[in-house]
DNA sequence: ATAATTAGATACCAATCGGTATCTTTGTCC
DNA sequence: GGACAAAGATACCGATTGGTATCTAATTAT
């Protein structure tokens, strides 16, 4: 038989970006055809319904990017280096087409929080890791005494993705990097005032 | 005749509601006429197509936005006031139903990025009109000497709307209002840093 | 009062939607 | 090399999509 996994991967990877840049409702299973090049058959063998290719698409945009933003963080050695490294990943993925339509855990926010209670739930956790992550990495700073020790993480930790999440909107609606630099240059000096 | 004004007014106003919520593509005419009773042949009498309902309902999300907004503005005499004017607006309006689905700049920008081009440059609009509020405000706060005169204004504007656009987004996925309180305490002690 | 105009309802259209049943092809194992 | 199983293609399904043509009812003008 043809290879099953690595058909399921493509499928997986095509319609994950698609979903990101049309939206996942917008996205039609013949949309997905056209993009892998196989037909209905082949694609619902491989899963039960679109809900589930839905989640899976997303799942894999959000391990793909929660792998590279980890691994980026745990390379940096100091705190400020290490939001240095967050800082470059959301400037430069947004250039990168591994994830064309931009942010996926905004973009699925936007788009399900009203209506699919299964996207929005998977946009929610993505959320909440990458809070905690964040979270995190300030409390190490505290204790590393890198990091003021009465500084909140948990309200920081807030600032600094919903800076990043709006710069990012901003900037694939102008389709410019403007805004993005801007809320990353304020959030440098931001990391620079809690810093010891 | 029946009030041919009046009904194309309810059309855009339940409309509206419905692409903030559910989202334009995904919002049918079949959902309009349920939403107001009408049926297609009145929809299609006022409209010439779903995508000129689109731009007119997203126009009227728009304008009740920015009046709404520009008021209050006008409304307070100096800068610190303005600025809490705008953070009030956009604290107390996501739990209105007058814009349910949060802020229509986000839905639509999110949205129509990468595949509806009109949407999309309503949006793109809708953002420089709001950039260039906020801008005027602190230069005007500069000429009254209640801004300090070395303010970048285009710098401290995009990161207030990108800041407050973030918080948004995550406060409708958390269904709580921590983020954007939390945004907004961090803007108001970074309007006071910019303050004489 | 009647004719003309217009708002809105009804009934339809082809195209597309997500999904399924079935058939053909491809590969594996004995 | 033939039997078997799995992968993918084909052909279809009812429901829904945006859109239109036509009909009816309500309002205005004469």
């Amino acid at each position: 038989m043809r290879d099953s996994e690595t058909t399921k991967k493509t499928i997986i990877k095509e319609s994950a970006n698609l979903f990101n840049t049309q939206g996942y409702k917008a996205t039609s299973i013949s949309d997905i055809t056209k993009a892998t090049g196989l037909t209905k058959g082949a694609i619902y063998r491989h899963f039960d319904n679109k809900s589930d290719l839905e989640q899976q698409a997303l799942r894999s945009l959000s391990k793909l990017m929660f792998t590279e933003i980890g691994q980026s963080i745990r390379e940096a050695s100091t705190f400020q280096l290490k939001m240095e490294a967050i800082f470059t990943f959301f400037e430069t993925y947004m250039h990168t087409p591994k994830y064309e339509g931009g942010c996926p855990l905004l973009n699925a926010a936007v788009e399900a929080d009203d209506t699919n209670v299964i996207l929005r739930q998977q946009a929610f956790n993505m959320l909440a890791q990458l809070k905690s992550s964040v979270s995190k990495l300030i409390e190490n700073g505290i204790k590393n005494n890198q990091v003021q020790p009465d500084t909140d993480a948990d309200f920081y930790s807030t600032i600094i993705i919903a800076t990043l999440e709006g710069g990012i909107m901003m900037s694939k609606l102008e389709r410019s990097d403007d805004a993005i630099l801007k809320t990353i240059k304020h959030l440098r000096s931001l990391a620079k005032s809690i810093s010891v």
